[in-house]
RNA sequence: GGCGGCGUAGCUCAGGUGGCUAGAGCGACGGUCUCAUAAUCCGUAGGUCGUAGGUUCGAGUCCUACCGCCGCCA
């Protein structure tokens, strides 16, 4: 009987539609699961979609439409997106399904008989868009975390002991240290717990869109206790058949984003506590995924969704470039020009190219049957070499991965990669296959066998991350299932010789700059319809991120969501704004535009082109040079074809014309203003 | 405001408990081979390891302050 092994991700939060940040915490998921498997574990892979909640009974109000019929829609999108991206999910959790409400309604029933849950007033103010009580607010304050105002209200609440677990939960962290991944959430989440814990209303009782409590309807479950549930209701708890719920649980890995932490190293252990259910083995949290250096979020229009590269570079791309180039916990950044370089030199000139080239000699040489190394003679140490290395290969990149260290554990695969190029290049077997000698002859033998067998190795390492290039160029070795191998196994050696190779064919086509423009193309044009894509109708103040992974923090609300009923804002609305100093290098009229000046300003650590409507007050050429005051961190806007990243600050004169700010004193470029 | 983290070559990152001339990959530049996806391979480029002090025979690695960025909490 092999070992279990159940993996989540989070479930994601049908709000808002699926883009490469869901896609980034899947994969990971997908990835480790497809590993977990080769190595022989009975492997649970469940992800899903979270659909309760007064946000989504208000956004689908606003759609004109029932929050099921809404959350039906954005769910099956999930769906598919996973579907095409081939993922390896074994079940699929909505928190509509029956089989959900039932085990919640057991959860909340069996917390409450062991005395965790009481009835409560809760008076104060509450954020619909983060679905929380806020404390220390006035009526009429805006919301800490969102920027939007929040609402008074006065509720009678079902409430958790929270309080009671506290010491229990501190010595969970304390006597398990693996529990929270990485430890910079960790030392936050202790940090948390030990400035004390309040009790957690865990009901509502002012919208209906929920799973009501179990012999008081008029009440609905809090979405957190109700999302969270979904690890153990899709395996059966509190249902007639618990079957896959005790074989699976406890988890080993439960993946989520860096925002919600909380919610799954302190609350989740603690309801499980109270119910006397096993807590999961790890809680591992990623960072997000930021378009080059910024967060990504509707309003500012940088969402990349993750069918544009499975479109043009197809999906071991995508895998490879998140698991490849960001460390794993923490945020990294998403490019266009990142990816296309990336996949060029490693997918394309690497282990493409070395593919191509190894199995293009056998069929050439020996006529596509994998040839037997020389046993004496024309043995050299650089074969030696090379099968140390895999072995080398082999052990960090089971450390690494073990660790979820997937960059390092795919640079240790690809050290392999290098090697055998620089063999294969040091023995030059395209000379030996000119010769007819014995000796020459054994000599390719060994080198052609070295080499394949090298990147049958890459291959079976690399399998979880990029399956359907690994699973051809395994096919083109002429070996079977590449998804059944066992890769507790792998070691040098084990290519059967003689074996005949498959049709050889490149599996990563070189991507050149046009790659770049497509994907740029098709995110513009999904961009331009960010206002009408109310597909399932998300209105777009409902972006912001409660249960779901992704969505984030919604930061940069809408200005008129930020200001409170005086007209102030606070001075986190000010922070927002990046006033910078830039110079003035270049400066040109547009063309067809007789107000508009295209800038290129000097930030100190970056140039940037800058649309303005100046033109009527300033001669291009009397501005270069000039120091000028520009907003750095607006989103960027496209006008008469050429985008403008950011925005000249000018003093506005009744029926008049702009007047630059600038300074007396002197000011070094990028100095922000504040 | 409290707590915590980070700041190393153009880019992404390695550099447990201080110790050879600070590393890798990518990119850039020059050269090479020709089996291969104009791929490979070789060489070069030269970073005051955020700043200023301190401890030490010796600090990127420890301490203090400061600057910048970020996270959690209030």
């Amino acid at each position: 009987m092999s070992k279990p092994f159940y993996i989540t991700t989070p479930i994601y939060y049908v709000n808002a539609r699926p883009h490469i940040g869901h896609a980034y915490t899947t994969i990971a998921c997908d990835t480790i699961a497809r590993r977990q498997r080769m190595l022989g574990f009975d492997t649970y892979f469940l992800t899903g979609t979270d659909e309760h909640g007064q946000k989504i009974e208000r956004a689908a109000q606003a759609a004109g439409t029932d929050p099921q019929k809404f959350a039906d829609e954005v769910s099956a999108q999930f769906r598919g997106l996973w579907q095409r991206m081939g993922i390896t999910n074994d079940d699929y959790i909505r928190t509509t399904e029956e089989r959900h409400k039932k085990g919640v309604g057991e959860l909340f029933r069996r917390i409450r008989d062991k005395g965790y849950i009481y009835k409560g007033t809760y008076t104060g103010q509450y954020c619909v868009s983060e679905e929380l009580y806020v404390d220390g607010l006035k009526p009429g304050d805006p919301c800490p975390t969102c920027g939007r105002i929040t609402e008074t209200v006065q509720e009678e609440n079902y409430f958790f002991k929270l309080s009671a677990f506290q010491d229990k939960l501190l010595e969970l962290y304390n006597s398990q240290p693996d529990f929270i991944r990485p430890e910079t959430r960790r030392n936050e989440v202790i940090s948390f717990v030990k400035s004390g814990l309040r009790d957690l209303s865990v009901s509502r009782s002012t919208f209906q869109w929920g799973i009501p409590v179990p012999d008081d309807p008029k009440h609905v479950i809090y979405v957190w206790l109700d999302a969270l549930s979904n690890y153990i209701t899709a395996l059966g708890y509190g249902s007639d058949d618990t079957t896959k719920y005790k074989k699976y649980w406890p988890a080993e890995v439960q993946m989520i984003g860096k925002e919600i932490v909380r919610f799954h190293c302190v609350y989740w252990p603690a309801f499980l506590m109270a119910a006397e259910i096993p807590l999961p083995k790890a809680i591992v949290a990623h960072g997000w995924l930021l378009f080059e250096e910024n967060k990504m979020s509707k309003s500012r229009g940088n969402i990349v969704r993750a069918e544009t590269i499975l479109d043009v570079l197809g999906n071991d791309a995508l895998r490879y470039f998140l698991l490849r180039e960001i460390v794993f916990g923490q945020d990294g950044s998403f490019s266009f020009d990142a990816l296309v370089q990336r996949y060029n030199a490693d997918l394309a000139n690497g282990l493409g190219n070395l593919a191509s080239r190894t199995l293009t000699m056998i069929n050439r040489y020996f006529k596509g049957e994998v040839p037997f190394p020389s046993q004496r003679a024309a043995r050299k140490a650089g074969d030696d070499v090379i099968a140390e290395q895999a072995e080398k290969a082999i052990k960090e990149c089971k450390a690494l991965f073990d660790q979820y260290q997937f960059s390092r554990g795919l640079e240790a695969a690809w050290a392999l990669v290098g090697a055998v190029d620089k063999y294969i290049v040091e023995n030059e077997p395209w000379a030996l296959g000119e010769k007819q000698d014995e000796e020459s002859r054994a000599r390719l033998a060994t080198v052609l066998y070295t080499s394949a067998e090298a990147l049958r190795i890459v291959t079976a390492l690399a399998h979880p991350v990029i399956p359907e290039a690994t699973a051809k160029i395994w096919a083109q070795l002429g070996l079977d299932g590449i998804a059944k191998f066992d890769l507790s196994t792998l070691k040098w050696g084990q290519l059967q010789l003689g074996s005949k190779l498959g049709k050889v064919e490149p599996v990563f086509p070189r991507a050149d700059k046009k790659a770049i423009e497509r994907m740029q193309e098709m995110e513009d044009q999904q961009r331009g319809g960010v206002v009408t894509d109310a597909q399932p109708g998300v209105p777009e103040k409902t972006a912001a991120a409660t249960p779901s992974a992704e969505a984030a923090k919604p930061e940069a609300a809408k200005p008129a969501a930020t200001v409170s009923s005086d007209g102030k804002i606070t001075i986190d609305d000010f922070a927002k704004v990046d006033l910078r100093v830039a110079q003035v290098k270049v400066a040109e009229r547009v063309k067809g535009a007789d107000k508009l000046l295209r800038l290129e300003v000097d930030l100190g650590y970056e140039t940037r082109q800058i649309l303005a409507g100046i033109a009527e007050a300033y001669a291009p050429e009397t501005l270069i040079g000039r120091k000028v005051v520009i907003v750095a961190n607006l989103a960027p806007r496209k006008m008469r074809g050429l985008e403008s990243n950011g925005m000249i600050v000018a003093a506005s004169l009744e029926g008049g014309k702009p007047v630059l700010a600038s300074f007396l004193e002197e000011v070094p470029l990028g100095a922000r203003l504040k």
